[in-house]
DNA sequence: CAGTTCCATTGACTTTGGTTAAGTAATCAC
DNA sequence: GTGATTACTTAACCAAAGTCAATGGAACTG
């Protein structure tokens, strides 16, 4: 289980001992299964996640709807909005899949951080590669149409479309269902 | 123009002396000409960039036309896409304004964060909030319509309408600048 | 200061997504 | 397994953004 943080860790420095006692220590796995709610509007949020196995999907309601912010797969760490705010969220967690993940609080953190500095330094790096990605991610979003959204979806997240409800990825792709529906079927007629 | 960037730490930490010793020696300031390009497309980004006053403008081509990723203004951060990776950028930068920053580079960086632990603890947990703040931006932009993201620009970033040209501010927002145009005559109709 | 270029606006027309409503298919619960 | 709920598709109609073209004004240039 604890493997998979590592392995995910190597993508960005060379694993040391110290690194690996890091993670050892402070890693707590969970177990969710599918449908659970990690975390409900007006809830305070105390966890963050590193998804092993599983898929998480994040949302809000809207007009009465709910908008998809993001799913979370493998390898991606879900942090709510309002984690070590302590204010009540906004947002909603709910496990689409039976989910493994380990669990990290602010004080576990704290304690790892300050014993294991180099863990710090390597969660900065991780951090801003983060905000670049997410700045493509919502670059490619604002120049491309619904219909190039979803090709492109299909292209970086083929899985997803497997996984996930349809009307939830018109939610995530910013559109309507019916939308989503005429668009498959204009892209079929292309063909 | 150091005490800039001290205010805006201030905002996340207290200001001990360690950090104020940190920014002093770690702290280049350039000035830039209205019209300076500071990173073109196929160009070797080494710079990042903490503007003290002005504004910065991101964009790339596409179709031809230019794609506004983001205006940065005073207190923010501007990281190139490709910093520290060597490879040729696929983004321009340039300053609609004079404009003073705070100028850093990866070996300036790498060795102040050696001398400085605490100051790489406070960029962790910067890039955490912005990765937070960043998702919220994204969150808005693909729920709203176009005019609501006008009316949210105007209200969150009431300065920006002044000082960027209207065009660049439709493609900010992901529309034609012939509709932001009929977008404002909408909104003056209604009122 | 004249000429050019760039920018914002407007209009006619097209395309596409939103809305509403209905029908069909799939899934869930008992 | 059957009924009820939920998910997906389709169609007709509407609203808004894209496209193309033209105009007037502002800003830049020699």
């Amino acid at each position: 289980m604890k493997s998979e943080i590592l392995k995910y860790l190597s993508k960005y420095t060379v694993i040391t001992k110290e690194l690996e006692n890091a993670i050892s220590e402070s890693t707590f796995i969970k177990t969710f299964k599918k449908g659970s709610v990690l975390l409900k509007e007006g809830g305070i949020s105390n966890e963050c996640y590193f998804i092993i196995k599983g898929c998480v999907r994040s949302y809000f309601l809207k007009d009465g709807e709910e908008k998809t912010i993001e799913f979370y797969t493998e390898e991606q760490s879900v942090v709510p909005a309002n984690y070590e705010t302590l204010k009540p969220s906004e947002h909603y967690l709910e496990c689409l899949e039976d989910t493994i993940a380990s669990v990290g609080n602010p004080k576990l953190e704290k304690e790892t951080f300050q014993k294991y500095p180099q863990l710090e330094s390597l969660s900065r790096i991780i951090a801003e590669t983060i905000i670049l990605k997410q700045q493509v991610s919502f670059t490619e979003f604002k120049t491309s149409t619904p219909e190039e959204r979803y090709l492109s979806m299909l292209k970086n997240r083929p899985a997803l479309h497997q996984r996930v409800p349809q009307h939830q990825i018109a939610s995530y792709l910013g559109i309507k269902p019916e939308s989503l529906s005429r668009i498959r079927k204009r892209i079929i007629n292309k063909k």
